[in-house]
RNA sequence: UCCUCGGUAGCUCAAUGGUAGAGCAUUCGGCUGUUAACCGAAGGGUUCCAGGUUCGAGUCCUGGCCGAGGAGCCA
């Protein structure tokens, strides 16, 4: 029995008897020879079968194939110019592993599909090359994050998904009944994060995050995975360049181990390639007067739309640092600037290209006095904020970090129109199924 | 929540108010090197739903359902 092997391994074993097993991709034929292209998940290769060379029980199977059955194919690999990946299987048996009828076809064909068939059939969709390469690149991203928080003394520490009350009290928030109770499902780890960093110095935490705003944009999902480091006895320039070193060592690892996935996506690498630190900082004064130069109708002290974040982006190259918002449109918890009390020791990271905030987070209130102030003043419960509280009480300390959206970082490393690719079942506005 | 656009064969789309069409997919036939293979033939329709106007509605009108893009809000 020859070894069963991964299609991406395939060329170690030139010349030798193989077991492929994996999905019929496509099929042609051509009367006496036919070639189905099989992919396992790690690879594609197209296979051989001659008539002449297989018993005609084999021939006949080969030519029945339906699209996605399921199969094992043995044969021999040869080294091949004409084919993409360099090697071909020329294939003597064929076990189907399950045949899909030809009165219930694969739905979705290698031809165009809309967007609503397609996310309909999420579930299958996900089995195309360049769905595969997004969920490669994804996942080559959420490694690279926790690989550079872990290599430089964090702590993972999971934050809870159930919260008692919002978090930061300015966006909706998803309601679900706790026994008696109600509870909200949390929109952010990092009041948590704030206790934890406290116990271990820095931490992070990497998790789903829900918003139930009504949102029907490009740029968003009801349900988002986010990871958040934070910092004790670290300042808003701290943060800021955690979340620089963190952004190019994600694009340089992307670059370095998935080529061939951004080869299928057809990213232009050139720009992903200009990546690396400095990011150009800008305050939020200068990006103002930057947009109105630009013709934006922002005034100071608004925050900026979709438009204004695409329209300032697109002069850099590289992703852009704006610092100091106005404290009024930031949350509670920003500390203010000692020199200037009107602007947040706050951070956004704007993508290049239109992706928008990839970043935010800045530096928080560590006065137990002036955080009480900001509850009071925006009027969140104070009840189920006290433990928040508390930690200004018990060796309080300057503290800074932020939250990184990995879908629009995916979006954009991937060069990808809308979010709803980058998450294997994206939960929208108007779509909770499959 | 608001604005714009759309819903016709399994899929992607055509069709001036006048017989419902093409490409792909499927089935059958042909082809020993195909690369979204190609060539020939066949089958395939509650035109999203409910009303209305009209001699006649896929097309026009009213209401609804579903979806897409954008705005606001946000990562």
């Amino acid at each position: 029995m020859p070894p069963v092997v991964e299609i991406r391994n395939i060329a170690q074993f030139a010349g030798q008897e193989v077991v492929i097993q994996g999905w019929l991709y496509n099929l042609r034929s051509s009367g006496k020879i036919v070639f189905p292209l099989i992919r396992d998940g790690s690879g594609i290769i197209q296979g051989v079968v001659v008539k002449s060379a297989v018993s005609p029980q084999v021939f006949e199977h080969a030519r029945g194939l339906t699209q996605e059955s399921s199969l094992r194919a043995a044969g021999k690999v040869r080294a091949d110019a004409r084919a993409p990946g360099g090697f071909e299987l020329d294939i003597t048996g064929l076990e189907i592993v399950q045949y899909v009828p030809i009165e219930r076809p694969y739905p979705i064909t290698p031809k165009d599909h809309g967007i609503e068939f397609l996310m309909d059939h999420r579930h299958l969709w996900l089995r195309s090359s360049r769905q595969r390469a997004i969920l490669g690149v994804r996942h080559e991203i959420i490694k690279a994050c926790r690989d550079y928080f872990d290599d430089r003394g964090f702590t993972l520490v999971d934050t809870p998904i159930f919260t008692p009350a919002a978090c930061e009290g300015t966006t909706t928030l998803f309601e679900v009944g706790y026994f008696e109770d109600k509870a909200y499902l949390t929109q952010s780890g990092q009041l948590y994060n704030e206790a934890t960093a406290a116990a271990v110095g820095k931490t992070y935490c990497f998790g789903p995050t829900f918003r139930a705003e009504k949102s029907k944009t490009r740029r968003h999902l009801t349900e988002f995975w986010m990871i958040e480091p934070e910092v004790a006895f670290a300042h808003l320039d701290d943060a800021m360049a955690l979340g620089e070193g963190l952004v190019a060592f994600v694009v340089e690892r992307v670059l370095a181990k998935r080529r061939s996935e951004l080869k299928v996506l057809e990213r232009d690498v050139a720009k992903l390639e200009k990546v690396v630190p400095p990011f150009p900082r800008l305050s939020y004064d200068e990006a103002v007067k930057i947009l109105q130069g630009k013709g934006s109708e922002i005034q100071w002290g608004g925050d900026f739309g979709g438009t204004d974040e695409t329209l300032l982006s697109e002069g850099f190259e590289k992703p852009l640092l704006v610092h100091r918002y106005p404290s009024q449109v930031k949350a509670f918890y920003m500390a203010p600037d000692p020199a200037r009390p009107e602007v947040a020791l706050c951070v956004d990271m704007l993508a290049p290209q239109g992706y928008g905030e990839i970043i935010g987070g800045g530096e928080r209130i560590a006065d137990e006095k002036l955080l009480v102030e900001r509850i009071e003043k925006e009027k969140l419960p104070p009840e189920t904020l006290g433990w928040y509280v508390d930690l200004r009480r018990y060796g309080s300390v300057p503290h800074s970090g932020f939250g990184m959206g990995i879908e629009r970082v995916v979006a954009w490393i991937c060069g990808l129109e809308h979010v709803r690719e980058t998450i294997p079942f994206p939960r929208m506005l108007y779509r909770l199924t499959p």
